[in-house]
DNA sequence: CGTGATCTTGAGGGAATTCAATGTCGGTGG
DNA sequence: CCACCGACATTGAATTCCCTCAAGATCACG
């Protein structure tokens, strides 16, 4: 049997498709099971009472979420277009895990990477608009580029929602990275990076 | 054997005494042990190359941290006032895990407590300072109170980096809560909660 | 090509920061 | 025991960054 837990996954479960916008779970739902992105991308996010909204990551092909080793999900989870995704009942994967020694550490791994990108989240928050902006685009070059075009799953909205940013301090400083001659704004939703020095300029870290 | 990892760790590693404000553990060291509070306080925190400090949370006695599950520390940890620590080689839990099939389950039930926390933390710093001091005190007093009288083992500038605010602004708002009757400054360190339901009203879930 | 959703831009305002001065605490030595 | 000293905390004034509100531009899609 295949021990690798992330690249095997996709041999014990079924692929499920969700439309653009529609919800996967939600918070505080049963986390009976965890998925891995197929095709698409999704977003997890907490809603406050009076309606704000944090985007805690986004999930793109390759990606495994929705473990988060608790009986309750603690984000709700949407597709944010078309997405295919892979199903893995959590109760399957603990079956596995008595007869397979490798599967907890593997999980303790997706744990460690999960922890890492919420640690990195919550480093971020604290930063000025400017450096957010930079390190998400960086971050995004890495994970949704060709080259150095970034291919934006998501709309202004959810990067706002997801930097801790209003709206409109997105818009103006894409503008203003753009009139630097940093990055070009090909589409609302193809960005070109010109010069990604000039943004690892911006961040600190 | 006593299978229950966090009641059962002292039983596995020597004690280390850490004066105030002296290094336990700084960021990318290798992550070669994990702690148990004894006694005293800790904070973990990252540091920008500005010198900008985030405290990613306060550690008091019970608490378990630097289990990061990964090779090097993602955070420095200090202690905050003279402090009592059990110190246990990772090495060690490792080969426990071999042969305790429940320990990996309790590594990964204390990953999962580490990623809620980080989970909020970064939920909390989209919010108003308002919202972080009311939200900061009513952890405390769960975590670190007599009755309603918090003792704080940490400075205004532990709280303000720990909330992302100046520490201007932390003692502007304990200032303003106590002139809203919602709590009493005893001294700098400790501070009544004389109206909780108050507190609560200003946090929003 | 029209329509609604999404994005941008501008103006004004507000929350939190920075800078600067003053106040308070706790420990130490006289 | 108390007065002093340095560290820590508070307070005020001015500023800055980002948000909100509002209007206009652009895109995606039928």
């Amino acid at each position: 049997m295949n021990t690798d837990l992330k690249n095997s996954i996709y041999l014990l479960g079924p692929t499920i498709t969700y439309r653009r916008n529609s919800e996967i779970f939600g918070e505080s739902e049963a986390a009976d099971y965890f998925y891995k992105v197929i095709s698409g991308s999704v977003r997890a996010y907490k809603t406050l009472s009076d309606g704000r909204r944090q985007i805690g990551g986004f999930y793109i092909p390759g990606d495994v979420f929705g473990l988060e080793f608790t009986e309750y999900h603690a984000f709700s989870a949407e597709a944010i277009r078309d997405t295919k995704l892979i199903i893995l009942k959590r109760a399957t994967m603990n079956a596995l895990a008595g007869s397979n020694v490798s599967i907890p550490q593997q999980l303790l791994t997706l744990a460690s990477t999960e922890l890492r990108r919420a640690h990195n989240h919550a480093l971020l928050l604290i930063k000025s608009a400017q450096e957010r902006m930079a390190e998400f685009l960086l971050e995004m070059v890495e994970r949704a580029a060709e080259g150095n075009i970034i291919e934006l799953p998501m709309m202004r909205q959810d990067i706002a929602d997801y930097l801790g940013l209003s709206i409109e301090t997105v818009s103006r400083i894409l503008r203003s990275l753009e009139a630097a001659t940093a990055i070009k704004i090909l589409t609302y939703r193809r960005i070109l990076l010109q010069n990604p020095a000039a943004l690892r300029s911006l961040t600190s870290h």
